[in-house]
DNA sequence: CAGTACTATGTAAACGTTTACATGGCGAAA
DNA sequence: TTTCGCCATGTAAACGTTTACATAGTACTG
């Protein structure tokens, strides 16, 4: 037989009013009623029932959290990010993945409805309006890592940019000038943003037009590993290659292992993210890190405070920073 | 103002439950009026309160998937595979991770009380009076990668005892005899596993006693490292090493290559897991395969039956397959 | 034309909480 | 002793659905 407050409240002999506030530590008991009525709950193991409680309180105390796939370790960071910091504020977390499609997202937001108090959104490829679209007004958002015009979402980003501009001006500094970039997917914000840095540091030092040099990728260690053997065969051979993430600088340096090419002597090479694994293969790769769990805990604390503060919440944009992590693949390290 | 059914029932001009008939397609409507409200919905932009539905129902079309960790693509993977599934059956999924306490896994078990209708358990170290004690028996549980006595849940497995076993047997039928296993997590299931394959492979091989070489490890690259300079210090020295998962295997070939010693030539390497960069690190590592996604796949499927057909369905028990996939690390390679 | 059998819809009772409001009891002030 | 006010608890409405049951209309059947 299914436990309700009501049978609680029977074998405590009071209302279920009573119950119901000592439950939830509101309104004035008696310390006896209190105790008797915690006694009768735990006897009969009773366990609110979340959808009744959502239901009266109209919240859930649950968040969504969207992402656009779950391949690979960079997404459970976000995930582990987002988990962490909800479990602290005692919310649950609904996740859902392999959105890349508009129609997709749409469906999604829509399955989300009434069931979260939060969205976090990361779908690299989305618009204003079809958030606009699809998602109450009075729905509190946290932006991850998507640009979207104009600003009334809240958004959150790497600040690819710095972060690839950095790392190419390093290269640039050890006297490479023939730097070669292997892109991420197209229309990626992620991707975009590292090649226009690249850009950004190649024109500063004078290269432009021909000098630059983009070979196109899709952030997996295949399409590294192709972008690197077309670079092998470039004449002039680039003498130092970044790819846009590390498991494409993976890809690639095992083409040119395979090709009889040295790392650094004949090519440099730095990646894009600094997941655990670079540190420890050889050559050790140079990268760029993020935190990308901590970006997860900012979204979630952001959306937090959107819920709590309801209207008066003024909306921010921030971009995290990005540190660029010199080891042996770039030539430049002790 | 929040748009309800009643208001889509107003608008157009019938009862809230005829609304509700059209919404759910459940009894008979005329074309007409059906028309008419899906109309009124659409302009209204109705979307239903999923907590009003949920308890009317007592359904909450949602499954709670609790794992240890979320660090490393292997979690990401499982999270992957059962988000599919669901979304194929129009589930919500409910992540809850970082427990490896006891009292961690008892708490989330209690809030997943009433949000979910069944429960997928990754939890190496778990018992079954725990479960029992905090889980109710009406509620389908799917266990993953649990090893509980008894048989009052559901599981499924990795069949890690084979997978290492297979890998041992090639190391061996290649002619090594000094070989050592870096151990997993102590008292985690699939490290006791794979420890436990490697033994059994030893063992009828004549090799006992001081032949078996085990060094702790606990599936970290750092571990892996440690325990790789542990190795090359041997006297005599191990001719192979079988890693009980690739983060450690790659952990220890960074030690092998900082001490100048060449893999497989000095010494053959071997993992487990199969991570996808395993393929493109140089050598290429040879490892156990196992697809983690389909882990995750078939436990939701396997819930989903749980769920529909509530009592009589039959416990089962199962052990996903784990193929060793040979590459260069081992040098039994072409 | 009465009776029957559908069809299409409405009414209202659940589902299990939270919470505004009502109520009764009791001590202190007058 | 009366009156006021506070404390502790109960009553009942609300939250937004689903759904069993009731009902009114329509089209047959004999």
């Amino acid at each position: 037989m299914k436990i309700t407050i009501k049978e609680v409240a029977e074998r405590a002999g009071v209302s279920i009013a009573t119950v119901s506030r000592v439950l939830n530590n509101t309104g004035i008991v008696q310390q006896k009623t209190r105790e008797s009525i915690m006694l009768a709950a735990k006897e009969l193991q009773y366990v609110p029932n979340a959808s009744a409680r959502n239901l009266s309180r109209s919240k859930t105390d649950t968040i969504g959290l969207l992402l656009p796939d779950l391949h690979g370790a960079f997404y459970s960071e976000v995930i582990r990010g987002v988990d962490k910091t909800a479990q602290q504020s005692h919310h649950h977390l609904i996740v859902s993945s392999s959105h890349n499609k508009k129609n997709e997202i749409e469906a999604a937001l829509r399955l989300m409805r009434g069931r979260v108090d939060g969205l976090i959104i990361m779908s690299p490829q989305i618009d204003a309006n079809t958030l606009h679209a699809n998602i109450p007004r009075s729905m509190p958002v946290v932006l991850l890592n998507c640009f979207v015009e104009g600003s009334s979402f809240d958004s959150i980003n790497i600040d690819n940019f710095r972060g690839a501009y950095d790392m190419v001006r390093h290269l640039l500094q050890h006297g490479h000038r023939r730097i070669a970039i292997i892109t991420g997917t197209p229309s990626n914000y992620d991707a975009d943003q590292r090649l226009y840095g690249y850009r950004r540091a190649m024109m500063e030092a004078g290269l432009t037009g021909d000098d630059l040099i983009e070979v196109p990728g899709d952030f997996t260690e295949e399409e590294g590993y192709a972008a690197g053997k077309k670079i092998i065969s470039m004449q002039p051979r680039p003498t130092a290659i970044f790819a846009s993430n590390d498991s494409m600088a993976i890809g690639a340096m095992s083409a040119l292992r395979e090709a009889g090419l040295k790392v650094p002597a004949d090519i440099a090479m730095a990646g894009f993210d600094d997941i655990p694994i670079s540190k420890f293969i050889r050559p050790a790769l140079s990268s760029v890190h993020v935190s990308i769990s901590e970006l997860g805990e900012h979204a979630m604390q952001r959306l937090l405070m959107a819920i709590e503060k309801k209207n008066n919440y003024v909306k921010q944009h921030t971009a995290l920073q990005a540190t660029v992590v010199i080891r042996e693949s770039c030539g430049a390290h002790g």
